[in-house]
DNA sequence: GTCTATAATAGGATAGAC
DNA sequence: GTCTATCCTATTATAGAC
């Protein structure tokens, strides 16, 4: 990628960050351009595609960050209860608090959206998936299990909304806390 | 408005719908053009503000909407539960089964969003602020009747935002079916 | 491989006839 | 009040020098 200068990965965290910040409509190529200090002609150097082909990249990036901070650390022998708390500090941190905004709710906002389709789904069920063996390993049926990973990620997803419309990150603070707490409990 | 071939409700109604569907940068002149059936020019006769401006309206006549089909009828003299079901059905219908999106979730992650975050705010905070009155009614805590009030829009959003992602609706009828319940509940 | 300069197009906004 | 025709700018995208 860019010489040596910056690695693709940083290249792709920046266009990350870009996406989740400004939306794939608000975030222009002068932005995206200004985001990775990298010239227009750069970007489409190494994303012949435009602009669609970048955010598809900086979705399979997001994949691979999501699998590394969150869906690894499942993978432990850590008690449930202790992989739960795990999994929801990295969210707490990855959403700084409700102050940042998810890729997969921006993309699938877009009016583009129809195009991310796949990756989407993709997205969203490779997250329900993992929550979903969480609970079942702490003892829930499959059915329940599912619809409480569902619930999880309704909730986050919402919360973030909520924090981006009001302003009032305490709301994300406390779904969090009220997920702790809820999602692998009995009955 | 429109000499008297489109009233200014039925010209609202389809720029929320436009605005709704595609977001604020999504939908351009030309497709708010079509929605209405009124050319450019004729939209900045009515909006001399233009976009920002149809932008605002809509949302002042999203407010009156929510106004009268959900909150008008909180003020019955039904039992809380059945005005709990009467509010959710209406959300129902109004979100179709959460094939629409919301109009305040696409304008607070719209990236011109800090030109909306006053009617955003109050937006969010006259609907939080009608859920909490209709706790405190069915006997809860002014605190608790606030943080179910709360959830109850995290979860909303957060649905719309899951099926948008995912195409799977049936997140939203459980979720809404989950909510009839919880909401009221003591404890 | 990298960047300056520029083309092509779409978007928001207006002028001015009717 | 309404619409056709048009302007200006920003946006995506590319050519071509180095």
């Amino acid at each position: 990628m860019p010489a040596a200068l910056m690695s693709k990965d940083e290249v792709l965290d920046r266009l990350l960050d870009a996406f989740r910040d400004k939306g794939y409509e608000g975030a222009s190529l002068s932005e995206l351009s200004a985001a990775t200090g990298l010239p227009k002609a750069s970007l489409y150097h190494y994303f012949p595609g435009g602009k669609e082909e970048m955010a598809h990249h900086v979705m399979a990036h997001h994949d691979q960050r999501l699998a590394k901070s969150l869906f690894e650390p499942l993978r432990s022998s850590e008690t449930p209860e202790k992989k739960l708390t795990a999994m929801i500090d990295t969210i707490d941190a990855f959403y700084e608090g409700g102050r940042k905004a998810c890729l997969l709710e921006r993309m699938c906002t877009a009016a583009e959206r129809d195009r991310f389709r796949r990756p989407l789904r993709r997205g969203f069920a490779v997250w329900v998936e993992a929550v979903q063996e969480l609970c079942i390993e702490a003892g829930l049926s499959r059915a329940v299990a599912r619809t409480r990973a569902e619930d999880f990620l309704v909730r986050v997803e919402g919360a973030l909304v909520m924090c981006a419309g009001t302003g009032d990150y305490g709301v994300f603070a406390r779904t969090l806390k009220d997920l702790r707490r809820s999602v692998l409990a009995r009955s």
